[in-house]
DNA sequence: TATGCAC
């Protein structure tokens, strides 16, 4: 038995387990040379940023003895593991392809450092919402959290220099251990927020559990689901650079692709898996991974997760397979948009969690500018030429900026975008009937520049990060506020401006009241016309089948007397103590007369 | 009623 980390990355370097009982190797040490890093052996030690007082992690401590199967190679038997044979893990020490791009294995230039173009400016003086029971306090710097070396070099290749809110935030809640519910955006660090304290834990070791006897079942440690395919992949690619060197193997797997590749990556060793409900639970069906061993649960635009149409494959995942219940895994969830009817769906999922806002105020939100037009279905297309006409005029050497334009339909997006290039205008199309290669190749299309104008159903509205888009037109408004938000949310990006444009006619009264104060919450101008249909509409708070909204920024729900049934203090009553923190003013939170459904801006 | 999500 290994007496230390050195021993064990001694032995897993020597190529195998020389057939003793297998050493757990953890995976930060996985593809170092042996004794190098000693550093390793402040793994466990936790957040020990000084002002994170630590929950602490709510598994035991860590053991002596490490024996999972997929690591160790179990003996003669051994199936795909890390320090096996040539399949394992340790060839990757040549292998692992450099997410970062450059060939060069040398240390980062961290000198230079920079963010990722994000306009922090913009992030100042956010006003942040958190409830629950002893919510850990945020950190102002990454080196106030201890994540570990493997990790910061990566945060430095990424040239993340500081954590955005939400990071500053949702770090010391999930590295102390706690479920969180939050409302944050996309393209401020929300993928970092859940990933690096998934990457940390699990660089830590402490899970040392029997895996299963089933050969080629992948048993990963972490699961990060998505509503679509293409955001699974943008999720894997971004949680690969986080992981990189650190041993931590990150599998992606999703429908629309040959499922034998990623079967056999999957055979290879996972850590943390990333997909989309339906090839999950076809991959759950086969028996080729196993959720036991699950310590961390991850949703992404958890509200969409929740809704109707994904309910209930969730709810199979989560509840009707082998993962552990909540409070013997972490749960996190994160969307712009947290309703308060989901988020009561949500707790199910979740172990006295803490909910965490991040607010609107000088966000991103107030970089996108908001305009409606009403336009009757049928002056649509020309309408939506003489924006694209006007826009090309106005852009650099007359090239067409970048302009993603939401429909409402499969058919009428193939359609809009046959008319557009028969009009001169170089478009493609990305919506659930076409191939995953045709999806593909249209958002590289779109984000190169090269067909600069992308027509898109809903499967484009949340969390994709396209850098640059310039124009987001709404042609067809959805039927759901919180759509919307997500929708213009693809502009205006990591701080930078933007423009959403919306056609409306009577056929979206419906959400007329509901845009009219959005817009108002986000210092628009609201048209004279547009408010007298809000005036008008007699509100159907069907329109958001989600139910109630709270405000801009969200609400947690559980402070929320209405849903406190039965008179019972459902939960906070006093909560994490700062029930009435900040955002409750009438002016400014939006929660206004009624439930109108609109949560947040962010993603 | 639309959208997405496995084969």
């Amino acid at each position: 038995m290994p007496t230390s980390w050195a021993d064990s990355v001694e032995n897993a370097a020597a190529g195998g387990t020389g057939g003793g009982r297998p050493a757990y190797v953890p995976p930060h040490l996985r593809n170092r040379p042996p004794s190098s890093d000693s550093s390793a052996a402040a793994v466990q030690s936790g957040p020990s940023g000084g002002n994170v007082p630590l929950g602490g992690n709510r598994w035991s401590a860590p053991r002596n003895e490490f024996s999972r199967s997929g690591y160790g190679g179990g003996g003669g038997g051994r199936s795909g593991g890390w320090n096996n044979r040539i399949g394992g893990w340790d060839r990757g020490r040549e292998r692992e392809a450099n997410p970062f791009g450059n060939d060069d294995e040398v240390e980062p230039d961290v000198g230079e450092q920079q963010n990722t173009g994000i306009n922090f400016d913009a992030y100042e003086d956010i006003p942040v919402e958190t409830s629950g029971d002893n919510v850990p306090p945020p950190v102002n710097t990454f080196a106030d959290i201890d994540l570990g070396d493997a990790l910061n070099k990566n945060i430095q290749r990424c040239k993340y220099v500081k954590p955005t809110p939400v990071q500053r935030h949702a770090i010391p809640i999930s590295l102390a251990g706690r479920d969180l519910m939050a409302c944050a955006q996309t393209g401020s660090g929300k993928t970092a927020a859940f990933c690096f304290p998934i990457i940390s834990g699990i660089m830590t070791g402490q899970f040392a559990q029997r895996a299963p006897r089933m050969p080629r079942m992948a048993c990963p440690l972490a699961l990060i689901l998505s509503p679509t395919r293409e955001l699974s992949c943008q999720i894997h690619e971004e949680a690969r650079k986080f992981s990189y060197q650190t041993g931590v193997k990150v599998v992606v797997a999703y429908g629309g692709a040959p499922i034998n590749q990623q079967l056999r990556e999957l055979e290879r060793g996972v850590d943390i898996l990333v997909a989309t409900p339906g090839r999950l639970v076809d991959l759950l069906e086969r028996a080729r991974v196993s959720l036991q061993m699950i310590r961390y649960l991850a949703l992404d635009e958890a509200d969409r997760m929740l809704d109707m149409g994904f309910e209930p494959q969730i709810r199979k995942i989560v509840q009707q397979m082998d993962m552990p219940p909540p409070g013997m895994r972490q749960t996190m969830l994160f969307s712009a948009t947290f309703p308060k009817e989901i988020q009561r769906l949500a707790s199910d999922f979740l172990a006295n969690y803490i909910f965490l806002a991040v607010g609107r105020v000088g966000s991103s939100t107030d970089l996108i500018m908001q305009r409606v037009e009403y336009v009757q279905e049928s002056d649509k297309r020309s309408h939506l030429m003489d924006l694209l006409h006007a826009q090309r005029a106005n852009g650099t050497h007359g090239k067409q900026a970048l302009t993603l334009v939401f429909v409402e339909t499969k058919k009428g997006a193939d359609s809009l975008e046959y008319w557009l290039c028969s009009n001169g205008f170089p478009a493609t199309t990305i919506h659930g009937d076409r191939s995953q290669m045709e999806r593909e190749q249209a958002l590289r299309s779109f984000k190169s520049g090269h067909t600069p104008i992308l027509v898109a159903t809903d499967v484009a509205a949340r969390g994709l990060d396209i850098p640059h888009v310039a124009h987001v037109v709404n042609f067809d408004l959805p039927n759901d506020i919180d759509d919307y938000v997500h929708r213009i949310g693809r502009t205006g990006r990591a701080g930078k401006s933007g423009l959403a444009t919306a056609f409306f006619n009577e056929n979206n009264s419906n959400m007329a009241r509901s845009l009219s104060e959005l817009m108002q919450e986000a210092n628009q101008e609201v048209p004279a016309w547009l408010t007298r249909f809000a005036a008008r509409a007699v509100y159907s708070g069907g329109k958001n089948r989600r139910g109630g909204g709270g405000r801009f920024g969200g609400r947690d729900f559980r402070r929320d007397p209405t849903y406190n049934r039965g008179g019972a203090d459902y939960y906070g009553g006093g909560g994490g103590g700062n029930m009435s923190s900040g955002y409750g003013a009438p002016s400014g939170g939006y929660g206004g007369a009624y439930g109108s459904g609109v949560t947040s801006a962010w993603d």
